[in-house]
DNA sequence: GGCATTTTGTTAAAAAATTAACAAACTTGT
DNA sequence: ACAAGTTTGTTAATTTTTTAACAAAATGCC
């Protein structure tokens, strides 16, 4: 995708927000929508909305709107979406369970293909139809099925190491769940999910009134 | 707490990895810390770590810099952790079922203490010594135990009607799981984590070289 | 005790992101 | 065919956030 200047960060987790509207709308036969539509359904303004899609491109007809089947393939096209993306978790814990059995994936295009884990205790389980294998086993894996993503649910102290392996392994993006901050070569993204961290932005936000 | 002006958002998940970094210095039995090394653990600049304290107070000593046990209370106390806090998860299938698992909450001050769901086939069941129960015993549990957090993690369609009842429930900060936009009234703090949209944000800057 | 060094807190500058404003382009009705 | 009404794309203004700069305060060495 062919971006002219930097994105805002911001601007991508909007623009999945605004490619789930345009689905529903397109499922509902509708055929046009407006900026402002789209705002009030994803809880921004339209000038926003605008001013995100223009980062990409033109998609719609003044005086009419957008086709939300067309702006929903350019933006799901822009997100990268416009294909499958295997995906192999790191960590056979609660979490990293759940993850592998979080429906919310497939959905939208990504296959979890693969789950492991260091705990030879775990190893040749089953979680849904996949069994966990040993760690060592990775690298093959991803050079077998050009993996490039990968998701990171161990404890914090071994995160470092098993990025840095996941790294080496091929992986070129990486979600951290561990609650700590880990770093990676130039070239591969990273992105740190910490979910204590948005239970504190809560409570920030209520003790405001103390 | 005593929040002279507007906060950037961004600032209370720093803080988040300030503290996590502070706690450990302190267990180590570190007595000084700067802003520089507090940045370098946590990704950021020294100037943006004295700039997010600055918001709150003086923590420091010029030409010395920070006593990682003392700034970690203080923190602690800024983002509302100086107490323990019950949390309630709405929607007991996988997600649910995990995050109610999950040990990281209850390390930063956060206690699952009920989950409850619409499905009759559900109700009984424990996740580990949690009873699930039904969404009608919600209000009468919030209130019991003045509960104000809790997490969203049922399936889209039903997430505003959930939410709207947590509300009506005493429930005053949210954490929505689902892949929706929902709304909540005022005085009521929402935060919405779509977990595919970590994934497709990364996608999105694997794209970039294409 | 004074001078060099360190590191904070704060103010100023710069950069980034959001919002507003409006001309251009399309539709509809007469 | 023209006027009135919409709605986009884009430029400009505003706001927010980050980064830089530096005086103030503390330490330690000589």
């Amino acid at each position: 995708m062919f971006k002219k200047f930097k994105i805002p960060e911001a601007t991508v987790g909007r623009l999945t927000a605004y490619s789930r509207f345009l689905k529903e709308a397109d499922e509902k036969g509708i055929s046009t929508v407006s900026s402002q539509q789209i705002a009030k359904a994803t809880g921004v303004t339209p000038a926003q909305v605008r001013k995100d899609l223009a980062y990409f491109g033109e998609f719609g007809t003044r005086g009419v709107g957008y086709n939300p089947r067309e702006l929903y393939n350019y933006i799901m096209k822009i997100l990268g979406l416009d294909r499958r993306w295997p995906v192999i978790i790191i960590g056979a814990g609660r979490l990293g369970a759940a993850l592998a059995m979080y429906g919310g994936f497939a959905e939208r295009g990504f296959d979890i293909v693969g789950i492991f884990d260091v705990d030879p205790a775990k190893i040749g389980n089953k979680i849904g139809d996949i069994e966990i294998r040993p760690l060592e086993e990775l690298k093959e894996k991803v050079e077998e099925l050009s993996i490039k993503l990968g998701i990171v649910a161990v404890p914090a102290a071994s995160a470092q190491e098993v990025v840095d392996f996941m790294v080496e392994s091929g992986i070129r993006g990486i979600i951290n769940f561990a609650p700590v901050n880990v770093s990676v070569p130039e070239g591969v993204v990273l992105r740190r999910v910490d979910l204590a961290s948005q239970l504190e932005y809560l409570t920030f936000h209520l003790g405001e009134s103390r």
